[in-house]
DNA sequence: ACCTGAACACCGTTCAAGT
DNA sequence: ACCTGAACACCGTTCAAGT
């Protein structure tokens, strides 16, 4: 699948265009929302929309290239709350910062849970082209900045692994709970922040098979 | 769905019938690793194993229901090395312990890489009914197990929780690594550990803001 | 009794016809 | 020029007809 497949056909340029492709995903959303993904379908989101389905492919290529742009979306605004939060924590601790980042991985998904959950398992079915691996990087990036921050506590060769490890940690604790229950189990942001603190402040020796192994825990 | 549409139609006393839905899943399983989810069709699978689609159909109820049959054996055979790796290391120290699962978790995703992904990404999907709940309780009952075992090093309160933590770290950190790469990244089991170990031993001061927190890392 | 595969319902996508 | 929605291809599932 090239890259042009996944994205809107027109050019943002054309307000017209722009503000119909703005209807289109915001029909999309409230299917996604009240229906489920089972109802998500091209016919229902463009009845939703109030337009012929024809048009809706005068917009989006194909289906997919519509799942995208929801989760070019999420990507975007997670993004930003991920750069802001560690921008905001700057001058706090490591354990006030992965705080922070855990409660952002929770309200993430439980802000909108049903959206974020159908969202999910669509990010996962689909080869989901450059422009959202790009999101990821930059995601990944900003937690390496946060690691950069508090490096001199950290016992870690490799914090690029680490960032990207951590960011799997957090989105898979908070994932299996929301596909469980709802609300959050009151428990989930401590026992993400313990995963997470756990990860980064484990001493290296204490699993290389070393004779000092237990001094420090 | 009703529990009964996840499981064969007929009773597995008949031996033919058994024969059967064996030739079935072995064709799906070659379908899946052979040429991917989006082959996967009901018609393909009877066509591989050379009886009509209307065939297929006497033996599973749906699709769905295939699918289900095949997560189950996958579910099974881990079930069995789980609790297999707990009873082979209870003399062992938790880190040689915690090795082994997560040398277990690897070679489980990486050992039918096509098919271990295909089945990951169906099983978010669809709801699978309870049978294949009862696998993950019980994955979780042997952890819990291996975890009572160290019980006496382990700061923590809650083990259920826990065990299920760990369980879902392990496997998103390697089904990550798995949508990514193939071969399985040189680290990985490596970092899989860690990310276990720290969860588990991470002294519960060390995030519950106190003034005690630095003491131990 | 059991198997077959054309037929049906439904979804993604297209394009001739209408404005 | 742009929109519409019937039509097409394809997939899951069924069932009348064949053995």
């Amino acid at each position: 699948m090239k890259r042009s497949q996944l994205e809107p056909r027109k050019s943002p340029r054309q307000t017209r265009s722009e503000a119909m492709v703005e209807a289109i995903l915001e029909a999309a959303v409230r299917v996604l929302e009240r229906e489920g993904l089972a109802a998500f379908t091209a016919t229902r989101v463009a009845e939703v929309a109030g337009i012929s389905v024809g048009s809706l492919y005068q917009y989006f290529p194909n289906k997919h290239a519509l799942t995208a742009a929801l989760i070019r979306r999420e990507q975007a605004a997670l993004v930003q709350a991920v750069e802001a939060v560690v921008s905001d924590t700057k001058d706090l601790s490591l354990e006030a910062g992965l705080s922070r980042l855990a409660a952002l991985a929770v309200s993430h998904q439980y802000g909108r849970p049903g959206l974020a959950s159908a969202l999910d398992h669509e990010e996962r079915r689909l080869p989901l082209g450059k422009e959202i691996e790009a999101f990821r990087t930059a995601i990944r990036k900003a937690m390496r900045g946060f690691l950069d921050i508090h490096q001199a506590r950290l016992p870690l060769q490799d914090l690029d692994s680490a960032a990207a490890d951590l960011l799997i940690i957090a989105r898979a604790m908070v994932e299996a709970d929301a596909d469980r229950r709802e609300p959050a189990a009151p428990g989930l942001e401590r026992r993400v922040l313990r995963a997470l603190m756990g990860y980064l402040l484990l001493p290296t020796e204490a699993f290389t098979r070393s004779r000092s192994s237990r001094r420090f825990l």
